[in-house]
DNA sequence: CTGTTAGCGCATTCAT
DNA sequence: ATGAATGCGCTAACAG
């Protein structure tokens, strides 16, 4: 099928040199005279010769291949995720294997294995919630991993995130700060994702405090968050506020609001958590907590590469987000 | 740094077989006796075996790995059409290698550079636009490749996509049928996308045809699609209608028509291109362009691995889109 | 600075 | 149904 693309022996024959030297110019080798190295520069050009990366992989037992498992890529915090693990995997000549896992803890296992099975040097994953036989795996190759979107500290694998329980419960501070006294979360289901859970149990800290919470289990999409709003609405009282674990969510409650004739912060405040590309430009514009999602690529990133070539340990990092204070929620103090 | 995992021949001496009858049972070769299968898989599984993959692909001079280099994965159509390649090639035993362009030719180049050097057997990209070298460079290797979002009938290179210039005269069609003559149409930067560009020559086939059309070239964001409204706002006569080349632009429509107090579709109509997840449950639900993103990548990456295997050349295809009547553009006929 | 050589781990003939 | 031997293309010691 193919034509067999030349080797690293044609470029020797053409040049009359020995098959270490070209390897040794491929490879940056130092020890290489300027005009040989430009002669198998030359040459390699004209043969259209790139070295064979199975039997380099092979020789040095490197692939240079990092892959990252998310549950989806279709929400834009994971998409600007993925921008960052590649960008700083590219920066190094490494490259990015994807895999989706749809929240699925045995397709998460089973494209693992897959993925080991082409060569991946290193894993990253999203979560504290795997299959045990993931770790396992991992644990008993040797294959190095770290988890992202948390920050665990004290466990005995690294993690690189924020602190989601603590987040929620800022988010709540803020919101009180604000004198809201009585206010609605919005969150995805607890079952898909230990961050969502994380950030509930944050928030119910504040319960009783003199804050009333009232918690809403929804579909992680603007639908559920409109749903959400729906059944918000239906219940006696209304909060004054309402906090959404994803600016996803708090779309679809400022749909839903909309369509109810409410008007925010008018008649209601909104915060979310992420902030997307849209939060600044929305009307009004959405007070939310913004995730460093790319710099949390870029970070992962970084540190897997750098194990990798040093065996340096893989060290856990939280990374900082900060509320963005914006229109949607008002001053009620 | 990493314990050496077990080879053929560690299997091969606790089974006290040969290494080519290992090789036969981890390739599901017929002809292996089933106790000496069952042998050698509890071997392997007591020494947590796992073929080599670099020394596979060496021998086979395959790696089952496929790459695509997209601009972006922020925008959801895109994420979409990756979760489709993905899932598709998944299903087979094939791994994504995944890059991003940020739309920029030099870096998709050096991009497919990098990935072919890693061992990628075939390429998917996105639209019609890239450095002459690059295609050479497939060429010249014998690279499988195919583009993707456009449908170029004739031409010598495998289309996947749609006829961008086709549905945008649709779209417009679809407008006049509801009464509107004078309509805005906004769109990201030509320059940086040629689906845009062929939208765009569609949509200027109405012009003068008792249709009277005004273009807004902004950024591909919900700011931006902001920003062209006020644009258009501040235009003498308002137009009854806006056609946005994305949904991302009309989300930043609605926002900014709502600032300025405008309501849809009582003022204004408004129309996308994308179907994005949020469409249907926006306020109002956007009439919009159906586009098949996820069966694009199913059907790509279908056609890449039956080429793979078979050698059948990668036939193009046409993917259907339809449009989508919801509540945002009002029959004014 | 350059050449020689020995594997890397596996798939694959060719025998048996 | 199984084994022995060869080579895939390259890197890394070692030699000079």
């Amino acid at each position: 099928m193919q034509k067999p693309p030349g080797s690293i022996r044609d470029v020797a024959r053409e040049t009359g040199l020995s098959i270490a030297t070209i390897s040794r110019v491929m490879n940056g080798a130092s020890n290489v005279s300027p005009k040989t190295r430009q002669r198998v520069l030359e040459a390699s050009e004209r043969l259209n010769y790139l070295p064979n990366p199975a039997a380099r992989a092979l020789s040095t037992s490197r692939s240079k291949t990092v892959a990252a498992i998310v549950p989806t890529i279709a929400h834009s915090v994971f998409a600007k995720f993925i921008a960052g693990i590649e960008e700083a995997l590219g920066r190094q000549g490494y490259s990015l294997v994807l895999a989706i896992s749809d929240g699925d803890r045995g397709a998460e296992l089973k494209s693992a294995r897959k993925l080991l099975g082409m060569g991946a040097e290193a894993f990253i994953l999203s979560g504290a919630d795997h299959d045990p036989d993931l770790i396992d795996l991992f644990r008993g190759r040797g294959v190095p991993f770290a988890l992202t979107s948390i920050w665990a500290p004290g466990g005995t694998v690294p993690t690189i995130g924020y602190d989601n329980a603590m987040l929620a419960e800022r988010a709540l501070n803020y919101l009180a700060s604000m004198g809201h006294r009585r206010i609605a979360v919005l969150h995805g289901p607890r079952a898909e994702s230990d961050r969502t859970m994380a950030r509930r149990q944050g928030a119910e800290r504040l319960q009783g405090r003199g804050i009333d919470l009232e918690f809403h289990e929804t579909g992680l999409s603007v639908a559920g968050g409109r749903r959400a709003i729906n059944q918000v609405l239906r219940g006696g009282s209304l909060p004054s506020a309402i906090l959404c674990f994803s600016d996803v969510l708090a779309l679809g409650a400022y749909f839903g609001l909309s369509r109810a004739g409410l008007s925010v912060p008018g008649d209601i405040s909104v915060m979310g958590f992420d902030n997307l590309d849209w939060a600044r430009d929305a009307h009004p514009p959405l007070t939310t907590i913004d995730l460093p999602a790319r710099d949390m690529g870029l970070a992962v990133a970084a540190r897997i590469m750098d194990h990798l070539e040093t065996g340096n340990p893989i060290s856990s990092l939280r990374l900082e987000a900060r509320i963005i204070s914006r229109g949607s929620v008002r001053d009620i103090g």
